[in-house]
DNA sequence: GTCTATATCCAGATAGAC
DNA sequence: GTCTATCTGGATATAGAC
């Protein structure tokens, strides 16, 4: 008896987790349809048929992908409203960090490209479908709730209704991310500032 | 001899625009890979295998809306370049146009949906992989000669400079488009101009 | 747990009748 | 020009040896 059933289960945990990683990998670049189960094997190493002893389908790693990201998304929203900050601080910090972990997080970026991929296609498997249809609102409310506090405040311009300027919020940096994650020789981002000032009330805008 | 030459060909026109059509619907919502031939033929209404009559390969198909809608965005910018107005006044019009199309064509949105997929994975065609490199930084060089100008005139601020606002310019915009792209109950868009004042001199806000 | 070999299925593409 | 029937290749998934 080499290996106990503690070893096993770790190997088992090792296994997966390499899985996913280069399954991220392979889905972030090519989606769901392009890559292969083949391809994921390769990059994470392991024979093809190995694949299906770790998972039932090429579409359950995928909608395990979903998931995760979705709710690490979720996370950093529900970290940044519990955040010990005026409301317009937190928009600034949330752009700032937002921008700043576009540019250097390659993980992050693989992240965004599978949301892309999978907000932007209707032959996704329907699991992950509703659970994109579930969660993806969450930011917007969550910003729209700062943002309407912000306006209270007279920090956050008055000009528009928070769910506009949270979708203006989103939609920006959204579109930042899919800018940066499609160019191999990426050019700088634009910086935090000026998108923030967009935000901001006058007054705020040197602070 | 029941048609002649010029028949046939108008036949052979209309066919394939039909085509087209049938495949930018498909392509737009599935993208290359989760779209098969039979959905293109069955949602033009012809046979499978007529399919192979008018294009050589699937491929040939994609490549083909990839070239026409590259060409109709450059062509939209050069447009805008030529118009007798100043400098500011051709941002805001073209946020203003580009919000109102996104918010009332449906095809112009299945142009963008197209265009999204493409950009977003390795795994297109080679042919439309260069058609895309060669051809997607026109409109950001456009449209940055356009802020170096307003710049010039003291319109457009001078707090970053003309190719980040327009990276800025066409990150916005391009997430807005995404995100009206895959919502079925359209929410509205953030007015037009709340976008447009991120880019002009103070004191022309109003105007 | 891991691999190789293989069965199964399905989509792309072709052939040939009308 | 259009259709139906068919071939072919490649990818998913399974079986079985190690």
């Amino acid at each position: 008896m080499a290996r106990n059933k503690q070893q096993n289960q770790q190997i088992r945990e090792e296994r997966k987790e390499q899985i996913l990683q280069a399954a991220l990998h392979q889905f972030s670049t090519k989606g769901l349809f392009a890559t292969r189960i083949s391809d994921i094997a390769e990059t994470a190493g392991i024979a093809q048929g190995l694949m299906y002893h770790y998972y039932k389908s090429k579409e359950e790693i995928y909608v395990e992908l979903i998931a995760d990201a979705l709710d690490k998304m979720n996370s950093a929203v529900f970290w940044l409203k519990d955040l010990p900050l005026p409301p317009h601080e937190k928009i600034r910090m949330a752009i700032e960090q937002m921008i700043n972990t576009i540019e250097s997080s390659e993980k992050f970026n693989q992240t965004c490209r599978l949301i892309a991929h999978a907000s932007n296609s209707t032959a996704i498997p329907e699991k992950a479908r509703q659970l994109i249809e579930s969660k993806r609102d969450i930011p917007y409310q969550e910003i729209a709730n700062i943002m309407a506090q912000g306006q209270e405040e007279g920090t956050i311009i008055k000009t528009a209704d928070p769910h506009e300027l949270a979708i203006l919020f989103w939609t920006s940096l959204n579109g930042m991310a899919i800018y940066r994650a499609t160019r191999t020789e990426p050019e700088r981002l634009p910086r935090a500032q000026i998108l923030i000032n967009m935000f901001l009330e006058e007054n705020d805008h040197g602070k």
